[in-house]
DNA sequence: ACCTGAACACCGTTCAAGT
DNA sequence: ACCTGAACACCGTTCAAGT
């Protein structure tokens, strides 16, 4: 059933990624397949090659715009560990916020199709933090690294246990006792 | 081309592990299919069914194999902090040693499927370190998502480059880095 | 320029039927 | 018990043709 799509309106990139959105949201990642979008948007599969290279291009929008929303501004007297952990703590809100969400971004940012801002925001609030240059962008994807696979974890802990398989359970602490280890850690290689 | 296997013996385990394991270091993981299997063994893809329940439980005592092969026994006098080390040199070492090795075992391992002992054998490590039983598992945790973060980020960077992506290179010692990141920020948790 | 409609070359999985 | 052969219900992608 095609919503009310003004016809003969060329389809925007807004409009594409947003009706992405929608679905992963409903039905996941496994479903969010080129022809529920175009059915979706009132359009054929093959209309959607005319905005997007491939699939991979279209995904990595997607990624990006789920990673775009919602970050928190830190208050001016923040500390750089306290910062450090309000984007991250942001991310992975914005991950876990869609179905599949960190298996979207992970591997949209791996292969270097977009996803690449909490990179740099990380590397940059690190920089400034005095990390020398050659350990900070380490240290950034180190945080990374926990911060996606640990909600690439809890997603799919979700999707396991609907299946009926066993898990090992996750406190609610456990991604903050987690992102502390790593910031710990990452202020051991400051130096002074 | 199917090649002398015996007529008439029954498929084992080992054998259909064995041969994905060849098509995996062969094509990698996208190319991984059930009909490549069943080609490559002589027999239908369907025959495959009466062995595993489907692909998801096959590729799990993939994963598995491919983290049994090769793991150190560190010397007797080895400080926690070496055997940490030791058994993550290892795991990135199994995982990285097959094409999409880290995405498969990652997947394997957050679905509960298979590849479980990694996390076993490091909780175990750090308990034995005096590390206390509500942060061990979470630990743990944090150095797998590090291991297979890495390992998953070099490898789609091999994709990316072959398909002309550019991306930012990787030092050879950014894994050890790393590495030596989160064990300091673990040792930070232990008590006295 | 933008989209349709139909096709191509695949997938994982199921299942009656054979031995 | 183990496997064949054929089908089912899908995929992503391409491409001539229309407007």
């Amino acid at each position: 059933m095609p919503p009310p799509r003004h016809p003969r309106s060329p389809l925007t990139h807004a409009q594409v990624v947003d009706t992405a959105l929608t679905i992963l949201a409903r039905v996941g990642l496994p479903d969010l397949t080129m022809r529920a979008i175009g059915s979706e948007l009132g359009v054929q599969q093959s209309a959607l090659y005319h905005h997007y290279a491939n699939k991979q291009a279209l995904l990595g929008s997607v990624a990006d715009e789920i990673l775009a929303r919602g970050s928190r501004t830190p208050s001016h007297d923040a500390t750089w560990q306290e910062r450090v952990r309000l984007r991250c703590q942001d991310l992975h809100a914005a991950v876990t916020g869609y179905p599949d969400g960190a298996d979207l971004v992970m591997s949209m940012w791996a292969f270097g199709m977009g996803a690449q801002a909490p990179f740099d925001e990380l590397r940059g609030l690190l920089a400034d933090a005095g990390l020398p240059d050659d350990v900070a962008p380490t240290a950034a994807r180190t945080l990374l690294h926990f911060v996606y696979g640990h909600a690439y974890d809890e997603q799919s802990h979700a999707h396991a246990t609907r299946s009926g398989i066993v898990t090992a359970h996750r406190t609610p602490s456990d991604f903050e006792t987690g992102l502390d280890i790593v910031v710990t850690g990452i202020a051991a290689r400051l130096p002074d």
